[in-house]
RNA sequence: GGUCCGAUAGCUCAGUCGGUAGAGCAAAUGGCUUUUAACCAUUGGGUCGAAGGUUCGAGUCCUUCUCGGAUCACCA
C-alpha cells in the first residue's frame, strides 16, 4: 500500500493551482494563513453586549435584523427604502461595533475600489461591505493592524469563494435596504483550496453527497434557491427528534444507560453479527445486534425504567433501509405491559416529532400526507383480512368470505389462492417470491379472458383445502401461525401508511415476549408500522426465567436447523432473571426510519451522516 | 446475485442521422466606490469512465469490464 503525495489529494487543477497561489501571496502579505483564533463580539459604547462564543453571524444577524425592522418593513422585490428611513435605522445601527467571522457563502462582487460580499456561518448569513479606502488588513504574524494603504483591499482580491475571514466594523442598512457590516480592518482565517458546490444545484450526485458530506453541509448553506429540506437541516431535524425523545423519557423518569457494544455473544435480535477478536483477552467478541437483555439485567438490578438511545450492528445487506450500523431506542418501564407501552411510545413519538418539525404532527412523504396526531391497533390477522378485500375488491369478484383468518382452513385457502395466482407462474418476474401477489403486474402479462380463467381455477383450488388440512394437530397449528406472518407480510405490510401498532404477534416467532393471558398462543407483542416500514417493536417482557430457558433453547434447535438468525441461549441472562426482574414493558424503536418519514428522504443513507460505502478506488487499483 | 438507468471541462448539464467537443457557473486578465444568481469585455480549460471491436471516420454503434443509482430477492 504506498502512501498518497499530497497533489494526489488535492489534485492540481486550473481551479485549485489558483487558489494555491492566492494562499501564497497572501501568505507574503499577512504572514500566517491558518491563525489560531478571532474573537468575536458585538459592542456597544464600548461595552461588550454579545460575547466572543455568543457573537455567531445567525446570532448577530438576529440581534440587528429588528432594529433594521423597525424603521424599515419588509419591502416588495426590487423597491428600495427610502432615504430618511434609511437615515434613521443608520444612526441606530451605526453605534454597534462588531466582530464577526464566518465562510465566503459567495464569490466576491467586487466594483472598482468597493466590493460586497456574503459570509455566513452555516445557517444564517450576513452581508459585508468593504470600501478600498476604509478597510485595514490585519496581520497574522503580529496580530496588528497594517497601516500601508491599499493592503486589506490586495487581501481582499485574494480571497476565494469559501474562504474564512474576521471582520470588525459597524452595522449599517444599504441602499437596497439589506442589513450589511461596513468592514473597517478584516483578518484572514482559512483557506478553501477546492471550489465550493455549485451554488444553484449543490451536489446533485448522492454518492458524492454521502462521500463527501462535509461539502454536501457547505452547499446546504450555500445553495440559493431550495424546494426541500436542505442536507443541514436533514440532519438538525435528526438531532431535534432525538433530543425531543430524550428529554420526554427524562421528564417521565427513565434513566439513559450504555450497554456494551462488544459483546461474547450476540442476542436480543434475530440478525447476522459482526464478529472480531479481543487479544488481551484471547476471546471473539460481536458488535451488539440489540441492546435488549442488558437492559433488562438493568431492570433486574434496580433500574424501573431505563433507556438507550445507540448503535446496533447487523451484518446483513444493504438496501434504502437497511445500513450496517443503524441508531435504536430501546426502553424498558417496570410495572407496564403491552398496552401501557403502547400509550406511552405514542404520546412520546408524537411530542417528539412535534420537536422535530417545529409543531407539526403532518408530515409530506413523498407526496403522501403522513399523520402523526393518530395510531391505529388493529391485530395481524384483521390488518390481512382488511387488506386482502381491498385486493379482492379490486379484482371485481366476491366469492371470498374470509372471516377473521381464525381457522387453519381459511389460512390455508388464502394462502393456497395467492401462491396459484403468483406473476412468477407465468414467469414475469422469475426472481419473484411465489407468493407474492402484484395484481396491477399480473394485468400487464395476461388479458382479461385469461385472468378469469384463472379466477375461477383458483376458486375451486380455494374450496378443494378444506379436506387436506387436518385440524387441531401442533404441527398444522405451528404453520397456520407462520402462514398468517407471512401472508401479513405478503398481503398488508407495505399497505399500512398511517402510523399503526400491529397487535397479536404468534409467540413461535416472539421468543423473548410473554404470552397474552386471554391465548397462550398469542404474544403481547406490537409492531409500529408507518408508510409500511417498520418503525419499532414492543413487547410485555418474559420474565420466566424457566419459560426463557426453554423458548431459547427452541430458537438453538431452529439454529441447528439452518437459521442462522436464530437466537442462541445467554446463560447469564437466565440467572439474572432467576434474580427476579419484575413484569415489565419495553420497546425498540428505528430513530433512522423515523427521520426518513420526517425528512421525506427515501434512503436511510440520507439521514446518516456517513453511511457505510465502497471504499473509493482509482484508477488502476484492483478489487482484491 | 438478477433486471433497468447513468458516467462528457473544477461544478451542473447539452451533444440531432456516425462527420471539426458545446453552454451556464467557476477560474485567469482588465473595467466599474451601495451590489446581491452583480454586470461588461477578453482568455485559458477535455484521454468524452476503462479496454477492445465495427467503420474512411466513434462522445454517438457493438462486446467486455469498473464505478454509481434505481429496483427485485434476504434483513429492522
Amino acid at each position: 500500500m504506498s502512501i498518497p503525495e499530497f497533489n494526489e489529494i488535492v489534485e492540481p487543477n486550473d481551479q485549485t493551482e489558483a487558489r494555491r497561489e492566492h494562499l501564497e501571496r497572501l501568505r507574503d502579505l499577512i504572514g500566517n494563513v491558518y491563525p489560531n483564533k478571532y474573537r468575536r463580539e458585538v459592542l456597544q459604547d464600548g461595552q461588550v453586549i454579545i460575547p466572543d462564543q455568543k457573537a455567531t453571524i445567525t446570532n448577530v444577524a438576529r440581534f440587528a435584523r429588528p432594529i433594521k425592522d423597525k424603521h424599515i418593513s419588509e419591502l416588495p422585490e426590487g423597491e428600495k427604502p427610502s432615504d430618511e428611513h434609511r437615515d434613521a435605522a443608520n444612526a441606530e445601527l451605526n453605534q454597534y461595533r462588531i466582530r464577526i467571522a464566518g465562510r465566503l457563502a459567495v464569490p466576491p462582487r467586487v466594483m472598482g475600489k468597493a466590493a460586497f460580499v456574503h459570509l455566513s456561518d452555516g445557517i444564517e448569513r450576513l452581508q459585508i461591505y468593504v470600501r478600498k479606502q476604509d478597510a485595514k488588513a490585519v496581520n497574522n504574524d503580529t496580530g496588528e493592524t497594517i497601516d500601508e494603504e491599499g493592503t486589506a483591499w490586495e487581501l481582499f482580491g485574494l480571497l476565494d469563494h469559501g474562504d474564512f475571514i474576521g471582520v470588525e466594523g459597524f452595522l449599517f442598512v444599504t441602499k437596497t435596504g439589506e442589513l450589511s457590516v461596513h468592514v473597517e480592518t478584516i483578518q484572514f482565517l482559512s483557506k478553501a483550496m477546492f471550489p465550493m458546490p455549485d451554488k444553484m444545484h449543490g451536489i446533485s450526485d448522492p454518492e458524492l453527497q454521502r462521500r463527501f458530506r462535509y461539502a454536501d453541509l457547505i452547499a446546504s448553506s450555500l445553495q440559493v434557491e431550495r424546494d426541500d429540506l436542505t442536507t443541514r437541516e436533514v440532519f438538525e431535524r435528526r438531532a431535534k427528534l432525538i433530543s425531543g425523545m430524550r428529554r420526554f423519557l427524562d421528564d417521565n423518569g427513565f434513566i439513559e444507560v450504555e450497554t456494551p457494544m462488544l459483546t461474547p455473544k450476540a442476542t436480543g435480535a434475530a440478525a447476522k453479527p459482526f464478529k472480531t477478536h479481543h487479544n488481551a483477552l484471547g476471546i471473539d467478541l460481536y458488535a451488539r445486534i440489540a441492546p435488549e437483555l442488558y437492559l433488562k439485567r438493568l431492570t433486574v438490578g434496580g433500574f424501573e425504567k431505563v433507556y438507550e438511545l445507540n448503535r446496533n450492528f447487523r451484518n446483513e445487506g444493504l438496501s434504502q433501509k437497511h445500513n450496517p450500523e443503524f441508531t435504536m431506542l430501546e426502553f424498558y418501564a417496570a410495572y407496564m405491559d403491552v398496552n401501557g407501552m403502547m400509550d406511552f411510545a405514542e404520546a412520546m413519538i408524537k411530542e417528539s416529532v412535534q420537536k422535530a418539525t417545529g409543531g407539526s404532527l403532518q408530515v409530506n412523504y413523498d407526496g403522501r400526507a403522513i399523520d402523526f396526531s393518530k395510531f391505529e391497533r388493529l391485530t395481524m390477522k384483521k390488518a390481512i383480512v382488511r387488506h386482502w378485500r381491498e385486493e379482492n375488491r379490486q379484482l371485481g369478484n366476491e366469492f371470498f368470505e374470509i372471516q377473521w383468518l381464525d381457522s387453519p382452513v381459511q389460512v390455508a385457502r388464502l394462502r393456497r389462492f395467492l401462491a396459484y395466482m403468483s406473476v412468477a407462474e407465468v414467469e414475469y418476474v422469475q426472481s419473484a417470491n411465489p407468493t407474492r401477489y402484484i395484481i396491477e403486474d399480473a394485468k400487464k402479462i395476461i388479458d382479461e379472458k385469461a385472468m378469469e380463467a384463472r379466477i375461477k381455477e383458483a376458486k375451486n383450488i380455494w374450496f378443494s383445502v378444506s379436506d387436506e388440512i387436518q385440524e387441531n394437530t401442533s404441527e398444522v397449528f405451528e404453520s397456520f401461525e407462520k402462514n398468517v406472518v407471512e401472508l401479513f407480510e405478503i398481503v398488508a405490510e407495505e399497505k399500512l401508511i398511517q402510523p399503526i401498532f400491529i397487535i397479536d404477534y404468534p409467540k413461535s416467532i416472539s421468543p423473548l415476549s410473554k404470552a397474552s393471558p386471554e391465548n397462550p398462543n398469542v404474544a403481547e407483542r406490537f409492531e409500529l408500522f408507518i408508510n409500511g416500514m417498520e418503525c419499532a417493536n414492543g413487547f410485555s417482557e418474559l420474565n420466566d426465567p424457566q419459560e426463557q430457558y426453554e423458548r431459547l433453547i427452541d430458537q438453538m434447535k431452529e439454529r441447528e436447523g439452518g437459521d442462522e438468525e436464530a437466537m442462541v441461549l445467554d446463560e447469564d441472562y437466565i440467572r439474572a432473571l432467576a434474580y427476579g426482574m419484575p413484569p415489565a414493558a419495553g420497546i425498540g424503536i428505528g430513530i433512522d426510519r423515523l427521520v426518513m418519514l420526517l425528512t421525506n428522504k427515501h434512503s436511510i443513507r440520507d439521514v446518516i451522516l456517513f453511511p457505510h460505502m465502497r471504499p473509493e478506488r482509482k484508477e488502476g487499483e484492483t478489487v482484491e
